[in-house]
Parts: C-alpha cells; sequence; structure tokens
DNA sequence: GGGTAATCGATAATAATTATCGATATTATA
DNA sequence: TATAATATCGATAATTATTATCGATTACCC
C-alpha cells in the first residue's frame, strides 16, 4: 500500500498555515481544521469524506459534514491532499511528502494498489506538446481483480467442480 | 476528434439485437432502443445523459429519462459504448467500431481530444503481470488546457498590457 | 390475434456534494 | 486587553446525477 515517502521540510499544519497566508483574502486557522489536519496524516491511507467524518466522531472530534466537504477543498487546493476519483464518489490521499504514482483498484475488494511509472510520466508530456495542450493533472486507473480476490474465485471454482 | 474507424461486420442495431438475444433471459428490442441506436450512431461525439434526452426531444423523438439511462447501460454492456468518468456526470462515445484511446479534457472549453498510446496499454500489462492482477479495464485522462484556450489566455494577457 | 412478461413513462428515492444563513470564533485594531 | 470586523462553523435546505418503484403499455412466442 505504500511507497517510499518524500523529504519534506515543514509539518502538514506549517505548510497549510503557509498557504492560508498567501491567499489573496486572508484566510483564517481554526480548530477544525487543525484536527483534521492531524487526523489525515497520522496515518497514511485512502479515505473519502464521509469515512472521515465518521473516524473524527470516533476519536471525540466533532466536525461538521460541511466543513469537512469545504476544508479538504482547501488541503487539496493547498497541496497537501490529492483528490481520486475513483466511481461515484471521491477519495483522498496524501500529496504533501508522498511521490506521484497511480492506482489499481480492485473492483471486488475496493483495495487500491499503487504503482509508480516513468513511461506515463513521458507518454504525457510526449501528448501534450504533440497537441500544444497545458497539462495541470491527470488520472490513470487500472480497474480489475486483485491476486486474492482472483485466488478466491479460482479456489470457489475448483470447490464447485467437487 | 476523430481517429480511422475500425472496420465492423454488423451495424450497431445489429450487434444490439445479438447481444439481446445472447443474454440468459430473453429481452426484447424496443422503439426507444431502435431511436436512441439510431441517433447516437448517426455521429460520432461525446455526449452525456442530460444532452442525449435534450437531443433526442429536439429531433420529436421522445425518450423518458429513466429509459435513456437503461438504455445507456445496456448499450454499454453490449459493447456498443464506452463509459467514460469526466467529472461528476457520466459520458459516452462510440465503443463498436472505433479504436481504444485516451482523452487530453481542456478545463476551460471542456472540449475532449482523443489519442492513441501503445505505451500505456504496455504500462497496463507490465503492471498488471507484476501484482497479479487481472485488469478489466482503464480510465486515463489527462486535464489542462487545450491549444485554442492557451491562445485566448495569452492574448487576453498582452491586451492588459496595453 | 391473445397471453405473458419485459419495458415504458412518471415520479419518488437515493447519494454525494454544495449553498444558505444565523451563531461563533479568529484576527486586527484601538 | 477589550472590541470591532469578518471568516468560518454547524444545521439544514438545495442541487445534481442517477437509480428504484409501479401501474400501463407493448414486443414476442404460440
Amino acid at each position: 500500500m505504500s511507497l517510499p515517502a518524500v523529504a519534506v521540510s515543514q509539518s502538514p499544519e506549517a505548510k497549510f498555515r503557509e498557504y492560508l497566508a498567501s491567499r489573496p483574502k486572508p484566510q483564517r486557522f481554526t480548530d477544525q481544521q487543525r484536527d483534521m489536519i492531524n487526523y489525515i496524516f497520522s496515518q497514511h491511507d485512502h479515505f473519502d469524506a464521509e469515512q472521515l467524518i465518521e473516524d473524527l466522531k470516533r476519536d471525540g472530534l466533532g466536525v461538521s459534514r460541511a466543513t469537512v466537504y469545504r476544508t479538504l477543498a482547501k488541503l487539496v487546493d493547498a497541496g497537501l491532499l490529492r483528490r481520486l476519483e475513483f466511481g461515484p464518489r471521491m477519495f483522498y490521499e496524501h500529496d504533501y511528502g508522498y511521490p506521484q504514482h497511480e492506482h489499481l483498484v480492485c473492483e471486488k475488494c475496493e483495495k487500491k494498489i499503487e504503482f509508480q511509472s516513468a513511461a506515463i510520466e513521458s507518454v504525457i508530456r510526449d501528448v501534450a506538446q504533440q497537441h500544444h495542450f497545458q497539462a495541470s493533472g491527470h488520472t490513470f486507473i487500472i480497474r480489475g481483480t486483485c491476486r486474492e480476490c482472483n485466488q478466491a474465485k479460482m479456489t470457489k471454482r475448483r470447490l464447485d467442480l467437487i
């Protein structure tokens, strides 16, 4: 699930405060934002808004649904989180301190496997240049069945034959 | 917008009827389905459910919202259409008679530019093999600004300086 | 043509996200 | 340090895309 981290000089909170300070109109740093950053950067995981709301509530940190969505948007804009379009709802993962990568997503168990690929970076560069397109981001997801779910299916098939 | 077509032996309608006939429980071919297939395959374009509903209505072919969604799902399952996850709503494009390709999507004007890349196919094969992952599909979208929107921005910037 | 059941259309429901707005809390200023 | 100005909060309503429901309609087999 995890790739080697990238060295960073600031804490996520410090980086976020810098982002807030750099906005044209001044933005405030609140307790809810601090709680969210502490929780999110205490582990590496893919998560969605609903999960985060439940997890924070379970930890006694109540942050309202609206504030969770608002703060996630700011964290993405600040470069702390990446936004992933897996199916109908958005997922989020660490961007700050974590290398660029792509995903394999299992359609059976929803597991996300990360991988890095220099080839993809170069395809993006080449294609963008060819079409005079100014690339600002990309989505690359491979959908299918993971090793474990494949084995489970194989085993079941073998059992069915008995 | 268009890549060279792929040779096919059947009309989209014939291919769809074959699909319906091959289902475990028999499915019926209706006037609404015929109207939708005729409309969709009379042009090559990326479209979403809402556009299609409006376009059909404008052409005097009234197909209800529910039926449009239901039939789109069947057309995808039959291999006639590909389903594209561009942002919050689904888009559709020809699959039958049209080669595999990926997209550049302009964030300013929503234009979709198609491109083919053998490198991506091989990345998918390699990564899947490495992780013993059974790949069934993928999404690859490069987001950014197209040539025209870039020029518009440049021109505006130049004018702003006067 | 007649019976059966898949499909249709109208509308209700769902799910994820965004907007609204009075209450609250952060930051600048006196 | 008190206070004023205003960004953010929480509760809830609204929005958007899509799916489910269900009685009416219609395609398909005999």
